[in-house]
DNA sequence: TATTGTTATACTCTATAACTATA
DNA sequence: TATAGTTATAGAGTATAACAATA
C-alpha cells in the first residue's frame, strides 16, 4: 500500500483526535479541581497503595522533584495522603484517602459523559470497531491503562 | 449503550495515541530542525500564501506575539520569508521560500514513515477501517488538516 | 556512602500589555 | 483613532542540582 492510496493517514487524525479529547477532557476535571495529571495520580494510587513518591515519579516518567507538587495539590484537597513508613522513614507511602476514593467515582461519571462526547457521531457498530482498533494499537505499544505519556508533563 | 459496555472507551485510548503520534512526529521533525508546530505553519503558508502574521495567528488560535517567534526560527532557517506589503505596509506578507516548499517535501517522506509507524500491527482491512471512522470523527468536529488544536502551544 | 523527599535555581514557552510604524 | 508587528514583562510549569533526614 502506498501513501496515495491512504490520503487520509491515521497519525495525524489521531493526533488532533487526542488532543481535542485530552482538552475536553481537562475541560471538565478542572471542575472537580483537578488536573488531568492528578486525576492519573489518583488512579494509580488506587491500584497501588502505599506507593513512594520515587515509586509515582518512576511510573509516570517525570522527576521526583514534580511530584512533590502534584502530592501537595492532591492533599490539600484531601485526596492523598502522605505517611511515613515504618520500615523505612525516608518514603513516604501514598494513600487515597475517603475523600479521594468518592471522587474517582466522579470521575468515573465525568469519563462517561465525555466519553459519549467523543464518539458522538458514531453509531454502536462503529463504535466497537474504533474500540477494538484503538486497543489493538494500545496495546501493541505497551500503553496501559495507567500510563498516559502525556502526564508526564500538564496537558 | 451502558458504559458497562464499552469498559475501554475510546476517548482515552484516543488521547493516549494522539499523544504518542505526536511525540514520535516531533522526533522526527526535529531531525529537519522543524517543531510540529513550524511544520504546521509550513502547511498553511503553502494553502495561503501571503497570509499575514496576524491571520496566522487567527488560523492558529494563538497569541500574535508568539507568531513572531515562529516566523523568526522559519526565516533564519530560509523556509519563510517576511514581504512588506505594498497595498497596507503594516502587514508582513508570508510566504514559503523555494527551500520552504522543498522541506515540506522532505517532511511529506518524513510524514509517510511515521504513518506506518503508528499504524504497525494492523493489516490492511483494519488500517483502512480506523482512517474511516478517525475521518469520520474528525470532520464531525470541524478540525480539517489545517488546524491542529494542539499546534496552537509547543508538543 | 547512598537514597527519599524537598527546595533553589535556571530554563522554556506562553499570553498580556506597552510600543512603533503605518493607516 | 485604529491596526500590524514587535518587544518587555510576568506567569506557569518543568528538570537539574543542592540539601536535610534517614538508611
Amino acid at each position: 500500500m502506498t501513501f496515495q492510496d491512504r490520503r487520509q493517514g491515521i497519525a495525524y487524525p489521531l493526533s488532533q483526535l487526542g488532543n481535542f479529547a485530552a482538552r475536553r477532557f481537562a475541560a471538565r476535571t478542572q471542575e472537580l479541581g483537578l488536573t488531568p495529571a492528578q486525576v492519573g495520580v489518583l488512579r494509580i494510587l488506587r491500584n497501588r497503595p502505599g506507593l513512594s513518591q520515587r515509586g509515582l515519579a518512576e511510573v509516570l516518567g517525570s522527576a521526583p522533584s514534580r511530584i512533590v507538587a502534584l502530592i501537595d495539590g492532591l492533599q490539600t484537597a484531601g485526596f492523598v495522603q502522605r505517611r511515613r513508613s515504618t520500615t523505612d522513614r525516608r518514603n513516604h507511602e501514598l494513600v487515597l484517602t475517603d475523600d479521594g476514593a468518592s471522587v474517582l467515582h466522579q470521575v468515573r461519571t465525568i469519563a462517561e459523559a465525555h466519553d459519549e462526547e467523543i464518539a458522538e457521531g458514531l453509531d454502536e457498530a462503529e463504535y466497537n470497531d474504533l474500540a477494538r482498533l484503538l486497543n489493538k494499537l494500545t496495546r501493541a505499544r505497551g500503553l496501559t491503562h495507567d500510563v498516559h505519556p502525556g502526564y508526564s508533563a500538564p496537558e
